[in-house]
DNA sequence: ATTATGTTCGTGAGCGTTCACGGAACCGCT
DNA sequence: AGCGGTTCCGTGAACGCTCACGAACATAAT
């Protein structure tokens, strides 16, 4: 269909006789219009397949019906289950998403990401990149300078933004907890990258839950990963180098799991036997590792199910002139015992 | 910042005491403007913080700068990169993002999705749905009302759109010649969805080939699972049930794969020496699994390049007035060979 | 001095909608 | 006949920008 010009309101207008005024009226399902016009005008606009111009609405209503959301790392399962999610939730409300991804967190200019989407005028951002090295801060002052509402993903709080996160040290302690209720006495973490604050939260709670309980939770027994399965392969060797009797581990993430049960097959050590086992994010995958996965469920739908929400009623509220307040919610993981980290070899 | 009006044009016109359209042709750094006014306006833009609507601009101009983008299953490696890597690229060449998911690919209203977009003024559209059932009839006939160009991931090619694969078929092929390569007799496959056309391509080239080399491809070799690893794992139970000389098996997923191995583990039977076995993707833990895994890769980041590339051209030569012509390429995958495919038990 | 050539800038119109207003036609009632 | 109240519909303006045109002025060439 090359070379078709667009149909406007006008066109249907002169098909139907009436006023662009009138058509405007039928599509927007207003009163003050005649039953036998209006299902006129309807039959038009569909035997024309005439489609009105969400862009013409937007300049002229002031509102676009499209969030824009800022995502990092989505080839990953945690943040593509909430990409999935939002976007689902978001057409479910009416509105579209224009998606911006941030491939180098570091080196990002903020700014002009968020003044990008402004311009759009998109009703709501979404941010849903973590918190690593100081984005958080950078982030602030963007926001700033803005004046649609933005919720956060994973982040620290703050009254600027709404926050929809999971609770990490809930989770890193659940799973440290568990390690040591199986009878386990040495216990080392592979860590994702320290920058990331889910990262040094687990961290944190590994160790406070170790010192709790009187076990040793010393330098040697940290071990920082990046997420990926060659990372723990690396992580158990080099925690087993420096620490024979160790007797479990807990990896930050389920790709690090895998690697560190790897690692152990190969030096001949039986998981959840010689070492126990628990890893974070329950991927789809982790029941099917070769000693299937403990591991830290986290509610991504119901986290993106919120998310939504939240940025919806934000929008909602200052439309109808109210002061809009940012809301927190730190949504609580779960533990999913499975053979990984099952009872030391007697 | 709530409360806060977005500045217009006019304001900064206002405060540099000069028309609206000085301030425009400074914004588009056309000619036409002294520097001295040039540069007095610029300051007055970066002190006052003004930011363009983008909308604006769209509606006025007739071409928004940005691209829909359809997609499904970005919750998968697959094509979580490919969109990952099309952002990337889309932004490079000035573009931003409109994503719309299609969440259970059987009962989508196509033509709704497509006008929906079109409505947003998109430049183009990126359809990176696979070819599932009919679902490529109805996009065809949705085609026909939308005068984009439109660019496909994964499907037949067609004159009406660009199209940019994966050839599943040297894919499934190559996974196939070389487990009969490696000394294999009596290979199983254990499908994904047979809607899915990416499926019952790498079935057809697995037939083929067996055919040609005088194997055995009988239809209980065949088993047809879902993607996951689950029915990768109820896969081989099946398959050895009922030949339990079958000596290698072609997963055409690393994640049934990962099932595969897990089923083997609990049968006894040892892989690669008792069983070979190849995946199809690549993902970055097929690496790490009990047996490192042998496996076809695509090159996803190549493939996103091409889409954008080749949408950008078509919307390039449109709006030179030459009449753009559809262009299909089909990129091939490359074998990689790891242990899970060794040579058999001697 | 006159004309041609640039340079710099402003004005009207238009992109495709919706909003606010007002007008015409009809009804029933006094 | 005159009045108020509905019901239905159309016109001007606005959203924020760009395009096409032309005006004003300065400079150079004849």
């Amino acid at each position: 269909m090359i070379g078709k010009k667009k149909l406007t309101i006008y066109d249907v207008a002169k098909e139907a006789g009436v006023s662009r005024q009138t058509i405007s009226r039928v599509l927007n399902n207003r009163p003050d219009v005649a039953r036998e016009t209006r299902e006129r005008v309807q039959e038009i606009i569909q035997r024309l397949g005439y489609q009105p111009s969400q862009l013409a609405r937007s300049l002229s209503q002031g509102t676009s019906c499209t969030l824009g959301i800022v995502g990092y790392g989505i080839e990953y399962y945690g943040p593509s289950r909430t990409l999935s999610v939002v976007e689902r939730e978001a057409n479910e409300h009416g509105y579209s998403l224009t998606l911006s991804l941030t491939h180098e967190p570091e080196e990002v200019d903020i700014s002009g990401l968020l003044n990008n989407l402004v311009s759009q005028h998109v009703d709501g951002i979404i941010w849903a990149v973590p918190q690593i090295g100081d984005n958080r801060e950078q982030l602030l002052s963007a926001i700033a300078n803005i004046y649609v509402p933005v919720v956060c993903a994973n982040m620290l709080p703050h009254p600027s933004f709404s926050l929809v996160d999971s609770n990490n040290l809930d989770g890193g302690k659940m799973a440290t907890e568990h390690l040591i209720q199986q009878g386990r006495q040495k216990i080392g973490i592979i860590t994702g990258p320290m920058a990331w604050i889910a990262s040094a939260q687990r961290y944190k709670s590994w160790q406070t839950t170790l010192k709790s309980a009187n076990l040793s939770c010393e330098k040697g027994l940290v071990y920082e990963g990046d997420w990926t399965a060659a990372s723990g392969y690396w992580g158990l060797l080099q925690l087993l180098r420096d620490n024979l009797d160790m007797d479990a581990v807990f990896a930050c993430n389920d790709q690090m799991a895998l690697g560190v049960l790897k690692a152990a097959s190969e030096l001949g050590k039986k998981v959840p036997d010689d070492i126990a086992l628990v890893g974070y994010d329950n991927i789809p995958e982790s029941e099917y590792f070769s000693s299937p996965l403990t591991t830290i469920r986290q509610n991504f739908s119901g986290q993106g199910k919120k998310i939504v929400e939240e940025i919806e009623r934000r929008i909602r509220e200052r439309k109808e002139g109210k002061e809009d307040i940012a809301k927190a919610e730190i949504m609580n993981p779960e533990l999913i015992v499975r053979e990984s980290s099952g009872p030391a070899r007697s």
